[in-house]
DNA sequence: TCCAGAATCTGGACACTGCCCACATGCGTC
DNA sequence: GACGCATGTGGGCAGTGTCCAGATTCTGGA
């Protein structure tokens, strides 16, 4: 049930998704610490109190960038995971995947930093929307290391995936912070998930 | 040269460390985002505009911080090189440095998060101060990265401890975002440094 | 010893922020 | 058509980082 916004309504029609659009284009330059409500009250062209009425604070906001910022990565996998070739070995699935996942981080940091934020999403307790973006990640990262080591157990597997997970998670921070390149982070996946190193 | 303060001296004599230590202190709960320079003034004794004789601006006090926790870091993994069983294998010694890594973030979450924040250490600009703790936490990586990879060329073992470096420090933001906890941290270092693990 | 300049500290000010309040507007429903 | 509520507005408050001018103290050279 859209108004249309003609000339210069009084109600906006649809400022709610205007103002997280507003913030999600801002968070392509600027990091979500610095985002502030009022600017993105002027950028929707409204006045620095239209947001409470959409958004109980600053927070509240933020978290539902964080909600889309997951699911902008989540979309990455799953294109990593369609866009894989049949013939390639799990191993290089793996790469791919965490690959994509950096690449994600390195494009988009300030989105990326959002989504893991201990101060936006409370830990432990993610929102209803977030959860299930969690999960799925997760079960893309434990369906690709179980083709790479299928005989393990189940609570291996999980401490695998978990490894795995921190892994690429890690090497995507590290890539934000400016440690090591995205160039650097593709031979560290492969070196890690090669069993033969030894 | 240290002039002692005695009673209301209207010259602090060792303003600049205090106020690091008084900022240290307050990053054990509080957040460096939310660390306030009004505040830090306040808890030692000085008017607003004081620090700003001993920090350019805020940020330069933020980088002071992040250096102090790096050293904290490379201590922890110090004491967990030096305590390391002569008789545990290559693998163990890893594993201890990866867990010993993950317990700091567990910790000192708030200072754990400023070493690493690309706002407050200008990425791949390392300070005078930082670049030989980054140096000599790589260096330990590397070393215990060798002892299990004894036999693999240097660009290999280049490239596998960034992977052992991403894994540690994806595993350590994971527990502070919330996503794991630190009991799930270590099994995962244990299966990810598993090689035999296919 | 004295004094000028540098270092340090202070209070005031400005622009900005998040958030609370009271009030204005206009849509939807009876 | 009128009432009610969601949505918009402006004003205000406390807090912040930073700049400026002035006060105080330290220091090094005559």
């Amino acid at each position: 049930m859209l108004v249309s916004r003609s000339g210069d309504a009084y109600h906006h029609g649809s400022l709610k998704p205007a103002l997280e659009d507003a913030a999600f284009e801002l968070l392509r330059t600027t990091g979500h610490t610095d985002l502030s409500l009022r600017e993105i009250a002027r950028t929707a062209g409204v006045s620095h109190n239209a947001p409470y009425h959409h958004f109980g604070d600053r927070t509240a906001l933020l978290k539902r960038l964080s909600e889309r910022s997951m699911s902008e990565l989540l979309d990455a996998l799953l294109a990593a995971q369609a866009s894989a070739d049949p013939e390639q070995s799990a191993r290089a699935h793996l790469v791919a995947l965490g690959t994509a996942y950096v690449r994600y981080a390195a494009e988009y940091p300030e989105r990326f930093r959002v989504i893991y934020d201990p101060a936006v999403c409370v830990p432990g307790a993610p929102s209803a929307e977030m959860a299930p973006l969690i999960s799925a990640v997760e079960k893309i990262l434990m369906h690709a290391t179980k083709a790479i080591s299928p005989s393990v157990s189940d609570t291996t597997l999980v401490a695998l995936t978990t490894g795995v997970w921190g892994a690429v998670h890690g090497l995507a921070e590290l890539v934000i912070a400016g440690h090591i390149t995205p160039k650097q982070a593709e031979p560290a996946l492969v070196a890690l998930f090669d069993p033969s190193r030894i």
